[in-house]
DNA sequence: ATCTGGCTAGGAC
DNA sequence: CTAACGGTCCTAGCCAGAT
């Protein structure tokens, strides 16, 4: 039996998390930048519409005049993640399955209701009203063409925003595909959009209708799957719980040139420290240490460094004091003095569930009860209160920049108390 | 003959 | 004032070496 799946997708995301907040932005030109306000993540359609390209360096463009009333806005994750969670919890009252498949997407099985239409239209509006936060709705037989069908629902305005590509007929569907340009389909990103098209291979129909045992040994399963997935079949299931990650990588560009190696040393234990939180909050410990360092790589002119180290641990752990302690010994390692770093960031790889780690005759038991007792301080007072002495706030000389943050509206008293 | 780890490519958002 | 280009995570496919 044909399955309804539904991807709902939050209309430019972050930029919607701002407006929230700030109404008098609507109808206006708004960007979110990147870290270290670098590049353009988000853009309201306004912004889309004068130009505005992902991922373009603001810095590059932002003295054009017609960017002039662009309003631009640093990322505040607290209040994406917020507004993310709220979205997410809404939903789940819409299916007994969803997935959550990204900050702003979720999947929802819809199968076996009678009135899916009216369903997705309920989505659209609930979310509306209950959060602020603009989605499009899209629903297929399969999760590729269920996000197709959301590209729909985003592109034409008389979709209202919902589009159910299981009603139409089978001439209604070939002739819509004909419509849409291949990369548009999930998975197919930059060079292959560019190598199918050298094929003649344009639309999503003639994907769709490809021989799918050429274009397997030519491409790989990945494109057999996405074929077959065209064609209404199957390939990619739900998954309801997340599973646990495999790496869990932090990094930062620096707000400038960094050239010393406590500084260098500050960094990585807030990576560490970040690390460690993030392997507790998913009950998993570590058994390889990874740190790299990086100078400016669009500095051709400077002498450039892009060092990387891997550090098996003893024993595995999700102590942020033993992460710590190897990334250090692999940052000394790595640290050459002379250049100009712009990036540093570490890694933790070979991850395993905590309740495989069987403590051995010489390892402490009190020592694995200074991570929970430093979880329950920061809970309770604050992120920071107890640090390692390197993660030092005051000694941030290498934060990135930030200027133009709004504020954890959400997630902050003071910082509510502090806007109008 | 098969499994494994290391590595690169490609992709999503 | 100036310099300035993000951060995380995943799978497939290939190769070499180990079992």
């Amino acid at each position: 039996m044909e399955k309804n799946l539904a991807l709902v997708d939050c209309n430019n995301f972050f930029v919607s998390c701002e407006r929230v907040f700030r109404p008098d932005l609507e109808g206006k030109p708004v960007i979110v930048l990147s870290s270290n306000d670098g590049c353009a993540i988000a853009r309201s359609n306004e912004a889309k519409a004068l130009g505005i390209r992902m991922g373009e360096p603001w810095f590059k463009v932002k003295d054009l005049p017609k960017y002039r009333d662009v309003v631009v806005f640093s990322s505040n994750f607290p209040l994406y993640s917020d507004l993310s969670n709220r979205v997410k919890y809404l939903l789940a009252d819409f299916s007994p399955v969803q997935e959550v498949y990204s900050v702003d997407e979720s999947f929802l099985d819809l199968t076996g209701f009678d009135d899916v239409k009216e369903r997705m239209v309920a989505i659209r509006e609930t979310v509306a009203k209950r959060i602020g936060i603009p989605v499009c709705v899209g629903v297929g037989p399969t999760k590729t063409l269920a996000k197709l069908a959301n590209y729909v629902a985003k592109k034409h305005p008389r979709s209202k925003g919902v589009f159910h590509y299981n009603v139409l007929t089978e001439q209604q569907k070939s002739g819509l595909l004909k419509q849409i340009p291949i990369d548009e389909v999930w998975g197919v990103g930059r060079r292959l959009n560019r190598s199918l098209i050298s094929r003649g291979i344009e639309t999503v129909y003639q994907l769709r209708e490809a021989d799918i045992r050429t274009m397997r040994s030519r491409y790989g399963v990945v494109m057999e799957r996405l074929i077959s997935e065209l064609r209404g079949i199957s390939c990619i299931d739900m998954v309801d719980v997340s599973p646990p990650k495999k790496q869990i990588l932090s990094s930062r560009s620096f707000g400038g040139v960094i050239t010393e190696i406590d500084d260098l040393e500050n960094a990585i234990a807030f990576h560490a420290t970040k690390i460690g939180k993030q392997l507790r909050r998913q009950h998993s410990i570590a058994g390889m240490v990874h740190v790299f360092l990086m100078t400016d790589r669009f500095r051709k002119d400077k002498p450039q460094y892009h060092p990387h180290v891997s550090l098996p641990l003893i024993d595995a752990t999700n102590s942020t004091i033993e992460i710590n302690r190897y990334a250090m010994m692999g940052l000394h390692r790595i640290f050459r003095p002379g250049y100009e770093y712009r990036k540093a960031g570490a890694c933790v790889s070979e991850l395993s569930p905590e309740s495989v780690f069987s403590p051995d005759m010489f390892t402490d038991p009190k020592r694995r009860k200074i991570m929970q007792v430093m979880d329950e301080i920061n809970d309770r007072f604050g992120n920071g209160t107890l640090r390692l002495s390197q993660d030092d706030m005051m000694h941030r000389r290498w934060r990135p920049k930030v200027d133009r943050v709004s504020p954890r509206y959400t997630t902050s008293w003071d910082e509510l108390a502090e806007c109008q």
